[in-house]
DNA sequence: AATGAATGAGGTTTCATTCAT
DNA sequence: CATGAATGAAACCTCATTCAT
């Protein structure tokens, strides 16, 4: 499913490396090791880069042996595609809960706009040391527009299915709107989380947000307000 | 205690590690040797990300010696720096060559827009190894943040004061405004042209992204079309 | 201007340069290892100077991988650390030993002066690799004049203390005398080890040496041989 | 004659390495660009040392391009050799200004060995960078035993010739007496011009050296004084 | 299962030297 | 003669990965 794929170290000209983990922990303390790696992990990607992380400080920062950091993934990128999954996960799940909202046409459109929009932040705010981890390397990696392309593509799908049961979206070319709505929820909400200056007021910011994308697809939005 | 310190090899420059260039080229050979460089490293950037880039295969694709690179860039990060540089260069010229044309009051904001955003679509276009590169790898090295974010700061400035100086703007927080504009921009840009599915019609999704930033700011702008 | 800057690499190391070993060997195999590069490296750089020195030729020589060698010593200057290290030891060693015949006044000048010297050649001949290493190159480290230097004042201190407990020794400017003394002491003891031709009788060179520096502090040790 | 020679770097593997200057400057300029490029050396290896010495950069500091060094010097331990022969020739120029003064029964022996530390004393001060660079690097290059010793053994037989001539010189094994007289005079030079530390008197010093030197041969210096 | 010592391919970078201009 | 761009062998060092204990 999830083939990051693509050698990208050069090491040990493996070419088929699996990704995904090497065997299932079944004790309680394995799982603990695994959790404990993939925080580290995600620590490590994040601060200091993909070609800046080794293996070896993630297992020194997880507290366990190199070995042990093996024993469960066999090399460095399924150490990326562990955090991944993990968070294609988390974002499946956002998804799923906000869906009847979206859909449910006795909620306005902006509120279910602005909840699906505060679950996302949430999301990246409850684990910001993962996200940034992927979007700064994992999301780059070579075959990300594959695999993470995939994702979006499917999203605007869902998208354009909501939209067109909403009767108060405006007729239009509704697959480019689904697209466009996608990719800028995305967009600007890594960008809120991550790198909005101080400054600006979150409140307002998550207003302005909300306000552009319900706005897009139903410009009544703007007059609303 | 033991303090022989002091560098005897020669080798491992330093700690600041440059990133300007390391001598300018005064030959017109040398001037084409760092243009090849340059390419190739946009190339190689671009496709195999920056961990996956060695220096010696920029060398060799540039077709000339390591040794050649390495008179005109101290180290791998200076070219991509020099990349950098050439990509805000260029980005910078875009804006100064749109500004007056969003500044005119006769001009209608869409047009402008539409204008503005061409010519960044044509910029990632005519060179999109430069820009996969740059977004791909130097986007999100480590201090990326501070280098872009400061460029995205300055624009947000620039586009608040465009705002303000529009009658036709609709009156709200033009300081957040402004910021969701220009990532909206950037992010949007990007999207179509590395990664927009090939079945999306072109012309309609610059259609729509000209409307939702147009409309973002001028409401008028969907009931106008 | 643009500060991308930020280690992404891994690769070189820094700037401070650390001296001191990387890790402390705790299994047995691993003491061995250290062992076998130490001694390797001893050989190495006294046949063929700092700069006709490889790390990869140190390891070949010890028998393990350049891996190994770069686990324990941070890099080529390291090495040489190490040695210094050893070798600082091994003086202190016969220092601490002869100091009390040299303070006994019932034994003659000359005698500990002797007892001193035959140590001292001892030690370089016990490991003239090392010795023979250290003398050309880290004492001719930029910095050695630092290092060296202050162990040959510390030295020179210990001399004087010693001179001016002993009644035999001639009045006079005991700092300075105490000072050629150390240095006299250490670059014949050098000379006659390494360089001296073996045409000369090496009883011979040792009386005339002790005759030398006994007779400099008590002129009487002339008449009475 | 001179053949420091050994390959020390390990570039362009040629074994045969001419240490000679490879063409007799014959114009006035070149005559002043090869003083410049010694110039430039002696400071760079002094400073630098031999393995952080560049050809490159010496020319730089001369003032002219790699190119017109390499016109006259084949290669860098050339320059070395240079260095080590300019130094040689001084060193003889002293030994030959001494000689009738050391010969002359007239003239006490305390006297004479004083006016021949004075002259050494000078030379290494004249240029220290020159002596120091050599001391530092062309010394202990790796035949440097075999060039630096056969002049020590010269200066031996020439010192012995000498003490032979002189009847105020205790009788005892002749050759000995001269070798070692050769090499205390040769690092007491170079400790007091390179190393003693400030605090010391030059003056005490020098005192203090002729009397070593010349007590040892002639025990009298000592109760004269 | 866990440990961590060992490995070595391969990456980055330097610099002595050549040679076309 | 001088220049300086170009070369590339080779140095230093890292780090993903293995495997004996």
């Amino acid at each position: 499913m999830l083939t990051l794929s693509t050698r990208i170290t050069g090491r040990r000209s493996d070419q088929g490396a699996r990704l995904s983990p090497r065997k299932q922990p079944s004790q309680e303390r394995a799982r603990e090791t695994v959790a404990a790696i993939l925080t580290a992990a995600a620590e490590v990607f994040a601060t200091r880069g993909y070609a800046g992380t080794t293996t070896n400080r993630i297992a020194r920062r997880a507290g366990v042996s190199i070995g042990s950091l093996y024993q469960y993934f066999p090399n460095k990128d399924a150490l990326l595609a562990g955090l991944m999954e993990r968070h294609l996960a988390q974002v499946h799940s956002v998804v799923e809960r906000s869906t009847a909202e979206l859909e449910d046409p006795a909620i306005p459109l902006a509120d279910s706009i602005r909840s699906l929009m505060l679950r996302l932040i949430d999301l990246h705010e409850a684990d910001p040391q993962l996200t940034r981890a992927l979007s700064s390397t994992a999301f780059h990696l070579h075959h990300k527009a594959h695999v993470h392309g995939q994702g979006e593509q499917a999203y605007a799908v869902w998208m354009e299915r909501i939209l067109r049961a909403r009767p108060e979206v405006r007729r239009g070319n509704t697959a480019v709107m689904a697209h466009l709505l996608v990719e800028a929820t995305e967009a600007l909400t890594r960008w809120l989380v991550h790198e909005a200056p101080g400054s600006l007021d979150r409140t307002a910011l998550v207003d302005e947000m909300v306000l552009l994308l319900t706005g897009y697809v139903q410009p009544e939005a703007y007059t609303g307000s």
